[in-house]
DNA sequence: AATATACTGTGTATTTTTTACACTAAGTAA
DNA sequence: TTACTTAGTGTAAAAAATACACAGTATATT
């Protein structure tokens, strides 16, 4: 990069970053809102999103917000698409950059239930089929991000992070059929998941349930890192 | 959209859009440079790109960098990624939203060969293989556009906008070839083309050249669009 | 101890899709 | 007429996706 000529304006710009985060709690799929602290919209349920630092990258912005709101790390997000029409902020020009994220509900014990951040009052799991009115243009970006989410898993295993450590493959297709907003085949479904080739079967055993236990599976990180080397490829 | 408080601060943002232009001539992948004509990077080579005006959408924004640059309008762009690293730019912090396109070259009337515009001394149609070292971040974008259309290609059929109207099956196999850089099998090829059944068959050949003339094809936009609607989806 | 309950775990046949592979036909140029 | 160059075509084999049903096992109940 070469040195700027001290004539050159400086620019300084604003814009905010916004998160979809999907967790899976009790077979349901749910999102995390704030409650707004801040005029504009204040009172109003919202995605966790604020503007970006002038000295954090997008990446960092989102991971940011993600820790104040959840007190979590290290989550993988998935940048999906930015926001800009006109209008679509009251103070002005802001766009923002949409993330997704998949984290463990239940039994993370890392997760905060607060918020460590004052533009929210609080952040609360809600149920995909009980989302409110959104502030600013929230709505369309959820349905945006969950379509994203929707269409990938078809064709990539990214779902585990929803689940808890250690999980039966019946708790992972109820996952797939609540995405998909639809019936699997159960012994189709195994077969498809363990030929991926990155579930490790633990010696192991469901426990607390009145009926026979499932065996419990584990997700290998490291096939599944392997698994993306390999892309999708045109036949010969 | 409710009323904002008189008290509220006004945000100017600055941000632009950077297009990655694929085209298609003589066998080659190109994309269309600019030569830099303002500060920072005056005179170096760039993707053609401009900070967005306050009163236009992402969209829109591209369609006109598209429009000056070309002469063309109502091209279709995918708008890809947006990069915002600390210091891509030397003046601050400015980010920029990604699109790629794809036009024909060869035949298009309405491209014209100069930009319509005073930040671009000149644009230029460069083959992928000679690209320079280009302005800010410029050749992460690229890549990233590059590898997302060579993946998308795999099991979506863009790539119609970046031959002529009429084409013959041999031109449009080599298009993959050079997109996925790899041979495919010619009777497969067509086999899983014909199958997407977006081809017209003309009754037509082509013109002038030294052996048997092929028939000629036309993609058909109506049942493309169609195609779109299914989409992937898991097994039942 | 016997029985009811509820979910686990498994295999095979069929269909569809993908892959591999090579020659004749047609037009042009000499 | 012949040589040259590309067009155009089919089939068999392999792999992947789909459809489909019942016995096994842990627990709870009586």
């Amino acid at each position: 990069m070469r040195a700027v000529e001290t004539i050159l304006p400086k620019f300084d710009s604003v814009f905010s970053i916004d998160c979809v985060i999907f967790g899976f709690d009790e077979g349901e799929l749910k999102i995390l809102l704030i409650e707004r602290n801040e005029e504009p919209f204040k009172d109003w349920w919202a995605l966790p999103g604020y503007l970006v630092e002038q000295d954090e990258s997008l990446d960092n912005g989102a991971e940011r917000i993600l820790y104040e709101l959840t007190g979590l790390r290290g989550i993988y997000m998935d940048q999906f698409y930015t926001f800009g029409d006109v209008n679509r902020h009251p103070q002005g020009r802001v766009i923002t950059v949409a993330y997704y994220a998949m984290i463990r509900l239940g039994g993370n014990k890392d997760l905060k239930p607060a918020p460590v951040t004052n533009y929210a009052k609080k952040a609360v799991w809600i149920p995909l089929n009980d989302l409110p009115t959104l502030a600013f243009d929230h709505n369309t970006i959820f349905n945006r991000a969950f379509e994203k989410v929707r269409n990938r898993i078809s064709y990539q295993p990214i779902a585990f992070e929803l689940l808890p450590e250690k999980f039966t493959l019946t708790q992972l297709q109820h996952l797939y059929e609540v995405i998909l907003n639809k019936k699997l085949d159960k012994r189709n479904f195994r077969k498809k998941m363990m030929n991926y080739g990155i579930l490790k079967e633990l010696d192991e055993k469901q426990k607390g349930v009145s009926y026979r236990a499932a065996k419990l599976y584990k997700f290998d990180k490291r096939k599944y890192a392997r698994l993306f080397q390999k892309e999708l490829s045109f036949s010969k």
